[in-house]
DNA sequence: CTGAAAGCGCTTACAG
DNA sequence: CTGAAAGCGCTTACAG
């Protein structure tokens, strides 16, 4: 089925059919009656190749996640945080009339054939994640009106048509620390994430000046930073933080995500420390596996579908060409979860000593 | 830039161009480095669009989720092997050059619809997961010659151009219970899924064949039917079973996935039960939390990974046009994993009784 | 309000 | 081996 013949059955011009499916003002309402009745009888729905050929913007968004670390593992399938916000994404994307086209980006090359994309009409709207999108081609993105949103990325941005979201990092860590501190811990350490990402870094500020607020120094050797989509590197920023700091050893972590976690907890478990009797530990994201660890995993909870539903909504809103608001969006909530992981060592002697 | 810049430059035709792009054999060496030269210096590639207008195959490959149920939340977040299939898929067809257009698919006029996706160019193959897929759409998609392939969805099917891929679900799930059997459980319970579907009744017939094998009757009031995408189908499943068998209790559970096996430890937990003391278990699948349960989950695991890499490679080969060897692939490899979610009740007293 | 016509950027018989 | 031309199925000024 095409227009010409939508058009012959309905004794109009295609010009008209093209008018009716692209739902424009200037055609009454009999003639539009008309040429529907065809439209459905015979379930028409335009050739989109042809469409974006003669200009049309597709209903397609591209995800595009760069992973430009060659020595490690495909970051999708290592963070699960990824792999959340694609479902999400896809399954908003889905409601809004909208399909989700996955790329994943391993070098510059592949990075400006993003602009052919935009540039054919493959895509008219692009989602960043991952590693951190060098501003030379968010510049190039923007001049060429390829609209787009960087998650968890950077803090903000002002090119034209590019947005930022970003979850809550920095209070998030604030006030995972400060759970900590109310729990009576005072040396603890932080297994960080790279400077570079607004993600990681906001997280390791809150850790920071949540101890200076209350009045804990900070101190260098209590923070590894570690490519945060492996678990063996939690494994070894933990041992490297216990060794590092013998005779004064951290009575907590703070893990700037659950994955690092969870292979902190390993190292500790392999070097004879109990958890939480002898070291506390709180991550973040809380990803479907830290409710099953053993204790159950602490962790500052934002989210995902959350972010996923912001970033679409606003994505899509502009690809429509809506006002734009604001153009660096926060998901403000966020929730610290506590589970087993942290021990209070404030608390009262137990009667049996008494 | 578009072809007939490149032409101009090189002092060619478009058509010229366009051979040397489509890598066609009758254009001398001398030409096409002339051509290449101009390709490479200006970074040109040919416009999509254009191309899928013009008949030539795109190289996207559409991922269409069936998701049906209108009561359930989107099958995609609840279950952890879709997001690993998916992740795992669009790696392997990036590295083939292809992309992944992510598709969930609601109702059957959206089922429908992925037929003119095929007629537009506009994906060049289908991976369906999820709900089964009626034969009648089967039959249109092979007509149409959409080449797809079924995960997990069909043990074998004869349209041409449509395969199937499945992992070890038979034998998986017979070796579990024989592993149950093993450790000397006779009172084998089974948490089945729908039996529409291959996977799941391939599973429950393992678990049943097994029973037989060893002489063990098979009992319909051990069987407990549920959608496999939710945790609390798990727990009430459970519930159920027990529920149903006072005073014949099982002392083992098989669960048809990892899912539903977390839904019944906390069903068994709420009862009293201990888990392996009381009750051994072993789920199917071995995602990514059963290590981190308490006690670790015993599970059975086929790769994801090498699923989907089965699946995409012989796609794309049908799609490319090579020799199709086998219409319904399997992977045979599968390892039962046992951890501590299984007891040994023939083990000899312990030394203290003795 | 509506149709005839040009144009989107390719590919591919066709003719030479 | 190579170019001129038709065609893929739409959209959109343009003219009326």
């Amino acid at each position: 089925m095409k227009s010409t013949e939508i058009a012959k059955l309905a004794g109009v011009s295609r010009s008209t059919v093209s008018r009716v499916i692209n739902g424009y003002s200037n055609v009454p309402p009999e003639t539009r009656r008309r040429v529907m009745d065809v439209v459905e009888k015979y379930g028409y729905s335009p050739n989109n190749a042809a469409r974006n050929l003669a200009g049309k913007p597709s209903r397609i968004v591209g995800l595009f996640i760069v992973d430009l670390d060659e020595t490690s593992e495909n970051i999708i399938h290592a963070s699960p945080f990824y792999s959340a916000f694609l479902t999400y994404a896809a399954d908003r994307l889905q409601q809004k009339g909208y399909q989700l086209l996955v790329s994943v980006i391993k070098n510059r090359m592949q990075m400006k054939n993003i602009l052919n994309m935009f540039q054919e009409n493959m895509v008219s709207g692009g989602i960043f994640m991952g590693d951190l999108v060098p501003s030379s081609i968010l510049k190039a993105l923007s001049d060429a009106h390829c609209t787009s949103i960087l998650i968890n990325q950077r803090e903000s941005v002002n090119y034209p048509g590019i947005l930022t979201a970003n979850t809550e990092n920095y209070w998030g860590a604030y006030e995972a620390v400060n759970t900590l501190i109310e729990n009576g811990h005072k040396r603890i350490a932080h297994i960080a994430g790279s400077i570079d990402k607004s993600s990681t870094r906001e997280r390791f500020e809150g850790y920071r000046d949540c101890l200076l607020k209350n009045g804990i120094p900070f101190e260098e050797n209590l923070v590894v930073k570690m490519n945060i989509h492996r678990e063996e590197n939690g494994y070894w920023a933990a041992k490297q933080i216990f060794a590092n700091n013998q005779g004064r050893l951290p009575t907590a972590i703070f893990s700037s995500n659950d994955l690092l976690a969870l292979g902190a907890m390993r190292a500790l478990g392999d070097m004879g420390f109990r958890i939480p009797q002898d070291v506390s530990i709180i991550g973040f994201d809380n990803t479907e596996i830290s409710r099953f660890t053993t204790p159950p995993l602490s962790t500052v909870a934002a989210s995902v579908e959350k972010l996923s539903n912001l970033a679409i909504d606003n994505l899509v809103a502009l690809v429509e060409g809506k006002e734009c608001l604001r153009q660096n969006l926060k998901l403000e909530e966020f929730e610290v979860i506590v589970r087993e992981s942290i021990l209070n060592i404030n608390a009262p002697e137990t009667p049996t000593d008494i």
